[in-house]
DNA sequence: ATCGACTTAATCATCCGATTAATAGAATCA
DNA sequence: TGATTCTATTAATCGGATGATTAAGTCGAT
């Protein structure tokens, strides 16, 4: 099995032929450039690429330290930089963050503790308070904790870390998706139907409101995205121009 | 909107604010060294990193050019590294994967050309081909490009980009999943039935053969995985033992 | 005039050395 | 004992030197 996964990456390398586990120090940079007989400004390159990637952390005296694997730092990363280039693209990631929720929905809520259940009724009252203030408040925190202590029993590494982060970028671009006040009272309202419908142990209502409310967010127009780019009315989103 | 999605890396940055399209050619690193006030060794840092991400491509004499957006290069790095240090994870990804073609099947198939669908016959008949000769051949090349062509017009660089990288990994762990010879007919005898109904336009029905040819393959125990780690029979895989 | 081989120069790739900044841990002192 | 200072280690950044690669220009032969 022992398979080379060729990684052009001496310190990549290094750290799986050694078995380095998450916690663990590597060697300071100087050691290592001896031992493999690379530069340290190589090294240093490398380095740089796997800290981009959320695989180690360096901090001076500390060292280098093996972080445990997430799937998020190397999607964030890519995602962050298409959308300041083309902000077009975080219609598709919601699109694929629709597809994972819809598709790990029921292996997910069937594994949620009663905690995690009154956990979600909980965001939910708390973003009811948030809106019925007379000086009402977007209860994003809320929004996001909900979605993602629905999926908090998944154990997929990816799955969750593409749905986290999706939140990220959403933060990042503020497009303000969930801005009038109705729009906001639909989808908690749909929230609640799903909290309570978990708390009853009826998954496919649940998932049928989850889909529902999917839907009623597919089917949003983005408002204010930036009119860079004119062709925007024209986009039928899913699907590629036949060749 | 403008909206500085802070990247700490000056490369990167640059990248954006001065609106550089795919193709196009940064200045040499002397140059940018000079214009942004970053010394090179730093650049060059940066310069691996965003190569990583496969955002550039730099060649001696040819400079730094950009790319077209992708999402593989990133989650391919990604998920290479974990792959090495935890195989485990292949069978995450796998689930990742079958949750995507799951959910973007239908827009993906409707969106599909008559010259499409030719080529996915065309796959089904090489691949009988080479199951069907005396020294029979794994058709793995047509079955990486049954499925990829069937989501060839999904207009979703992260669902696309993720198939592509599912289809990398499987390439590089060789778990020869699809190895003995009865599970490879069952697994084609599926594919020709899906590629059929969707030549009749039978989307539905494409659907639920797919549906099924999926369950085939995630009730498939991975056979000669390291047994590195023991407590392979008590995990059950979707879900996160509860805190 | 066209084509191919050769030269050139620009640029990335790699390496080295030195300096700076940050910090963990030891030493010191109230 | 507890807080502070000191010191050594290490990453972070810089500047420069050299080699490798290759696009583009040059030259010559047919």
């Amino acid at each position: 099995m022992i398979k080379q996964l060729h990684s052009d990456s001496e310190l990549l390398d290094y750290i799986v032929n050694n078995g380095f586990v998450p916690g663990a120090r590597l060697p300071s940079l100087n050691d290592l450039s001896a031992e493999l007989g690379v530069s340290i400004g190589k090294l240093r390159e490398q380095l740089e690429a796997a800290r981009v990637l959320g695989l180690v952390a360096a901090r001076p005296r500390r060292g280098i330290e093996c972080n445990s694997y997430s799937f998020t730092p190397a999607a964030r990363a890519s995602l962050m930089f298409g959308l300041a280039t083309n902000e077009r693209l975080f219609r598709e990631f919601s699109e694929l963050r629709n597809g994972i929720e819809s598709a790990f929905w029921r292996p997910a809520v069937l594994a949620l503790t009663d905690e995690d259940k009154q956990d979600l009724k909980r965001y939910v009252s708390l973003a009811w308070h948030k809106l019925q203030q007379s000086r009402i408040q977007i209860p994003h925190q809320e929004h996001r904790a909900f979605h993602m202590t629905v999926f908090r029993r998944l154990d997929n590494l990816f799955a969750t870390g593409l749905l986290e982060t999706y939140w990220d970028a959403y933060e990042a671009v503020e497009l303000n998706l969930y801005a009038d006040y109705g729009y906001l009272t639909e989808v908690w309202g749909y929230h609640e139907g799903i909290a309570e419908a978990i708390e009853r142990n009826e998954v496919d209502e649940a998932r049928a409101l989850h889909e529902e409310h999917l839907l009623l967010l597919r089917t949003r127009d983005v408002p204010r995205s930036s009119a860079r780019q004119a062709s925007f009315a024209e986009e039928n989103s899913m699907v590629r121009s036949q060749a």
